[in-house]
DNA sequence: CCCTCGTTTCGATGGATGTCGATACGAGAC
DNA sequence: GTCTCGTATCGACATCCATCGAAACGAGGG
């Protein structure tokens, strides 16, 4: 804040703390490089889903890990977790995705499309 | 990896090690709420761009901390910097930003627009 | 030249996070 | 019930990160 003014105040930033919050929440679960890879996986396969059992050696990470990343990307909300005999399928919630790429579209930006 | 095959082989996954990485890298410098308060603070000015002395009291942060957190954004290629006289003016790239958006749509995610 | 003031950089610190091996849980097969 | 095997959880550890105060840098103004 400087003694003479440099520029007119700013307008009330469109995003509350809580919005703020709740949009870094799942950012986060997107800005790591295994859980990217996880999440592509998951939307190209053939079938729409995959099973877990098939992830470990495709991101080159122990089961444990990749554990670990599945849980955060279904507790932000994009992946469903869905147990089918002893096997874990997993599916993206186009949707959850489809919200947060347009969260990031600012206001005054025009369509690319 | 199962004994017994429990589903189709994965299609290679989309997203190489090193896209992974990039993409990653930029999403971590969207996903913390005060940058993003920041950002939408300078994409929301009336002028397009904002003066860095009024962006502390704007966050509720220290200014060497608003500073860390602009030059994580700047590196980050979503923001631009400019020195003019002895005040810091930043504005948003939309370009970047519209890319990151564009990423996170998925292959096979029909347009809600 | 010195002083002021906006900004960046430095150093430190507490907390979050990615990773693993080991263990616990659960469901099917025998 | 017991054995097997896929998955989740636990404990530990090294690294990263947000944050601050203090110090350094830089541009105007006197």
């Amino acid at each position: 804040m400087p003694a003479t003014p440099c520029c007119p105040p700013l307008a009330g930033g469109v995003l509350s703390t809580d919005d703020a919050e709740r949009l870094a929440a799942v950012l986060k679960s997107l800005a790591d490089p295994v859980r990217l890879r996880l999440l592509s996986l998951v939307a190209t396969a053939a079938a729409g889903e995959v099973c877990a059992c098939d992830l470990p050696q495709a991101v080159d990470r122990s089961q444990s890990t990749v554990s670990h990343h599945l849980s955060q990307l279904v507790d932000a909300g994009l992946l469903h977790r869905e147990q089918r005999g002893k096997w874990a399928w997993f599916r993206v919630d186009d949707a959850a995705m489809a919200d947060v790429a347009s969260a990031l579209r600012l206001p005054g930006t025009r369509s690319t499309i």
